[in-house]
DNA sequence: TATAAAGTCTCCAGTTACTGGAATGTAAAG
DNA sequence: CTTTACATTCCAGTAACTGGAGACTTTATA
């Protein structure tokens, strides 16, 4: 199938498809005529299995990982769990300081009368 | 003074203080026979305000925007309460998903039992 | 005083994961 | 046969820096 289909069941735009072609995730066949990107099935699911572990927030270097961890019949469930238990970690991470962040700021709005004047604890704090 | 005294009274590094000139938040005087920048205490205040808020998650842009709000003396503590509490919200909802896909991941740690066997459901729920 | 070391300058490239757009070529529909 | 839709490559831009090269100035040491 051509991209636009490819893109179409992934989920992913095609500019995104033909961009994880550059970068050799997904590298399909190629229409000899036209020149035009050919997707398999098989391509498509790869397109998938992508497309999920981006939005779990894996980067594209992890899904490169997951995905040879996927390919690889000899692989051992221990590994994949250290990666996704390490993303967990540093997603905790990032909650802790988003919800230090939000606080400190919760903190500044509730102590500012946000009317017409000038006196502003927000800037105050951000001054010192 | 010269600009690693500037980086370091206000925490940022020499090449962050450099770029905020490039970009015209914090512009110095320059000396003349020398060609380098100088920064007056009200620079350094200025690069101490800007990394505060950016610290706060403020970009760029918006460190801009408070910035000019802290120098405008007619300013209204409402304008900056708004910036925050949209800054306030776009925290939450970050906070949501970083939530929900920790919940998900976890789940999937929870059922992968992590041996030297293949099985892993977390492989598994990527490929669906 | 000569030299070495430290600090500074500008400019260019790379980071992440795409996205938008231009110019051009191919395929399908009317 | 022409219009339209889809495809291709290549270049640039995003956000906020960071690293490095090559050249210049200032400061410290011998």
């Amino acid at each position: 199938m051509n991209i636009s289909q490819a893109a179409k069941l992934s989920g992913l735009s095609v500019k995104t498809v033909r961009y994880y072609a550059d970068i050799k995730m997904v590298e399909p066949a190629r229409n000899i005529q036209s020149g035009y990107r050919s997707y398999s099935n098989d391509d498509v699911a790869k397109l998938n299995f992508i497309g999920k572990a981006r939005r779990f927030n894996f980067s594209i270097e992890e899904c490169r990982e997951l995905l040879s961890l996927y390919r690889d019949k000899n692989r051992s469930s221990k590994e994949v769990k250290k990666l996704t238990l390490a993303k967990i970690a540093s997603i905790d991470e990032k909650l802790k300081e988003f919800h230090s962040l939000r606080d400190e700021l919760s903190h500044l709005v509730d102590c500012c009368n946000g009317d017409d004047r000038p006196s502003c604890p927000i800037l105050d704090e951000l001054s010192k």
